[in-house]
DNA sequence: GTCTATATTCAGATAGAC
DNA sequence: GTCTATCTGAATATAGAC
């Protein structure tokens, strides 16, 4: 992305941070401790406290919105769209633990604009994952039911993946990973 | 539990107000203008605001920790221990939807010392869920598979009824949700 | 870019009168 | 139990010298 190498170091430490202690929690302070310098330098790499949230959580939010945009745009049936989109949030999280984390706890920080806007995109991408399940069920291939409720308990499977402690997926395989939660949702847990 | 209705009030609106904001975002002068009294009058119910959040996180540990015990003493076999528990967690999550949601979201502002007991015997109901399965593999009725892992999944599907916003569940019917997410854990969504 | 110093606001909590 | 007044600390952010 950015090629200053500083400002790279500077974005990547407050990340962490954020994920650690969550956007209210967090101060400037203790990031400047964690920098190695004072507080007021933090102002030569970004604006506010707000801005560096508002930067996170849009750009986590984009690759969503891509990812599933071109799943959608695919030619693949309902199951293979599935799993297209397990594929991507195992891709993103092993990608970006710290920014997935902020991504699903934060957001509620977004000053009343802001949010509006995330929001409204948040639903955007849970009416495509609805809109693969009605396929699913058109095609024959998924059980038929409540699509909101379908689409709730196929984002909550995923969701631990970020929300759950990061040492803990130090030495998980994201291959090993994506095959069995898709084995989940697709056939649960019974034999 | 307690008769004091002045004091059941305050809890309650506490309590809401808790889950609504975040542990962190949420103020005592703010919940002192939702009770309609000064700031001051919050300290005739409780010595302090972490006072206020420990009550909350360990009354609803509790109940996890008595239900899970009862289903693991029982006779039942090991896909009957799973539905109990999810009707465990669907009784709890309709009796008191906020105070789950800040159990699941605030534990990490609890002290250190009360935080360790906290996650020990989250801990010990994790466990408790893992043996279930592990049973259950024993038994041939469960899909072979990494222990933790299933654990993971269980507890996520059964997590968005407390992240998800509140107003969303208050035409829901306990029973039919019961029967669908036992459906999805159990079988997946394939046909 | 780095610091010191500081402005401003707001938080949790307490003292003490009524 | 209720209030007013206040203490104390900590937060975000900025000004300005080097």
């Amino acid at each position: 992305m950015d090629k200053n190498p500083r400002k790279e170091r500077f974005f990547a430490t407050a990340t962490q941070l954020m994920s650690e202690k969550g956007y209210k929690a967090m101060t400037m302070r203790e990031l400047a401790t964690r920098l190695g310098c004072d507080k007021s330098n933090i102002y030569n790499y970004t604006r506010s406290k707000q801005e560096l949230l508002d930067i996170i959580l849009f750009e986590i939010a984009d690759k969503f919105h891509k990812g599933i945009s071109e799943i959608e745009d695919s030619s693949y049936d309902a199951i293979e769209k599935l799993k297209a989109v397990i594929r991507l949030h195992i891709k993103l999280t092993f990608d970006n633990p710290d920014k997935l984390h902020i991504h699903v706890n934060d957001w509620k920080f977004l000053d009343q604009d802001r949010m509006k806007v995330f929001l409204r995109r948040r639903k955007s991408y849970e009416k495509k994952i609805e809109k693969i399940v009605e396929l699913g069920i058109k095609e024959g291939s998924m059980r038929s039911g409540d699509l909101s409720f379908y689409k709730n308990c196929i984002l909550s499977s995923l969701r631990w993946l970020y929300t759950s402690e990061i040492p803990s997926k130090k030495n998980m395989n994201p291959v090993e990973v994506e095959k069995n939660i898709t084995e989940f949702i697709l056939n649960g847990i019974k034999k």
